[in-house]
RNA sequence: GGUGCCAUAGCUCAGAUGGUAGAGCAAUGGACUGAAAAUCCAUGUGUCCCCGGUUCGAUUCCUGGUGGCACCA
């Protein structure tokens, strides 16, 4: 298989941004970001986007490529990098994705089922029955119009039982009709290189990086979004606790914490993501010489 | 140098007439199929500064240390 996709992963804030600059710029190739909020174009600090030598040296996709007004999925990311690759694998064999957002990874990875788009107003019906009945509410719709999902989904968590919600009101039929909890085979080898570092020295580098985000001008950056304050894309550690402090919910200073106690949350979140999937090869970010060794000894080995 | 106060979780502190302890914040572990930086679940992590004494039993009371703070010299 002369196909390669290096896929770079792990915590905000781990340093994967240079890392992936060293891989594109070895192997001559671009890097796609799996960035659920780095991909909106209106959110730059916040995000700690790649910088602009950065963007000049190695050609990305999916950074500032959206506006935060635009609806955006897993499975539209799936949709649209493997439609990339596709093109990418024509003029070399080796590509790079580079991010922390694990579902987006994994939808690219492994696929996710394919279920039918729903329309924007069955979401807000059920988050609507959400709001006047409570999570009870969104249950007992659920086990009527799906008893096997009933007894599989966290029916604590009104988000996943919106979801399933919408489906079957969309398509007539079970949610759960549509999980076949297979993954999909690529034509293209996975790489998977994992960045991480100790948890102190993490946690050091996502405060002090929020401090360079405040030097930087987040704020203002926020101030300006306060009218897509509603939208997903602004439901975003940096964005929501500056809102609060606009609002005068919490001072400014309480509001900086805020946003670093969010982001090392944040990480942590992602590092229990990946801790499941033992096809990652992980590295301290610094290592970049036995990535190097790993990625071409994995290649040549056919 | 003298006197007084303090020493308990990562931090700030509470506490028991003596029966090995608990709040807030921080933190830790987990889940995850088109909102995923989202959403949801679970968890107290401890030589109660040290050596002795009294006591059936001391983190608690007492002697002496050590460290910190304040005041007086």
């Amino acid at each position: 298989m002369n196909k390669n996709l290096i896929v770079l992963l792990g915590p905000t804030g781990v340093g994967k941004t240079a890392v992936s600059i060293d891989l594109a710029t070895h192997y001559r190739c671009d890097v796609i970001s799996a960035d659920s909020r780095q991909i909106f174009r209106e959110l730059s600090i916040g995000t700690a986007v790649p910088d602009d030598s950065q963007m000049n040296i190695v050609r990305h996709h999916f950074i500032k490529s959206i506006s935060v007004t635009d609806y955006y999925s897993s499975s539209i990311f799936e949709r649209e990098v493997l439609s990339l690759l596709e093109k990418l694998f024509k003029d070399g064999h080796t590509a790079i994705m580079a991010g922390g957002s694990g579902m987006y990874i994994d939808a690219v990875c492994n696929g996710i089922d394919d279920i039918p788009d729903v329309d924007p107003s069955i979401r807000e019906k059920y988050s609507k029955l959400y709001l006047e009945q409570g999570i009870n509410g969104l249950r007992i719709a659920l086990k009527m119009l799906d008893p096997v999902h009933y007894t599989q989904v966290d029916l604590r968590n009104y988000k996943r039982i919106i979801r399933a919600l919408e489906i079957c009101e969309t398509t007539g039929k079970p949610y759960s009709a549509f999980l076949t909890g297979k993954k999909l085979k690529r034509d293209f080898r996975i790489i998977k290189i994992g960045l991480q570092r100790d948890r102190e020295e993490l946690y050091r580098r996502i405060n002090d990086r929020v401090d360079d985000m405040i030097a930087g001008g987040l704020e203002d950056e926020v101030r300006q979004m306060s009218e897509f304050r509603h939208l997903n894309a602004l439901n975003s550690v940096g964005y929501r606790e500056f809102f609060d402090c606009f609002d005068g919910k919490i001072p400014r200073d309480k509001a900086i914490e805020l946003i670093k106690r969010n982001s090392r949350r944040y990480a942590k979140r992602q590092m229990t993501w990946w801790a499941r999937d033992n096809s990652i090869r992980w590295f301290h970010p610094e290592n970049i010489s036995e990535i190097f060794m790993y990625i071409d000894k994995t290649i040549s080995a056919g």
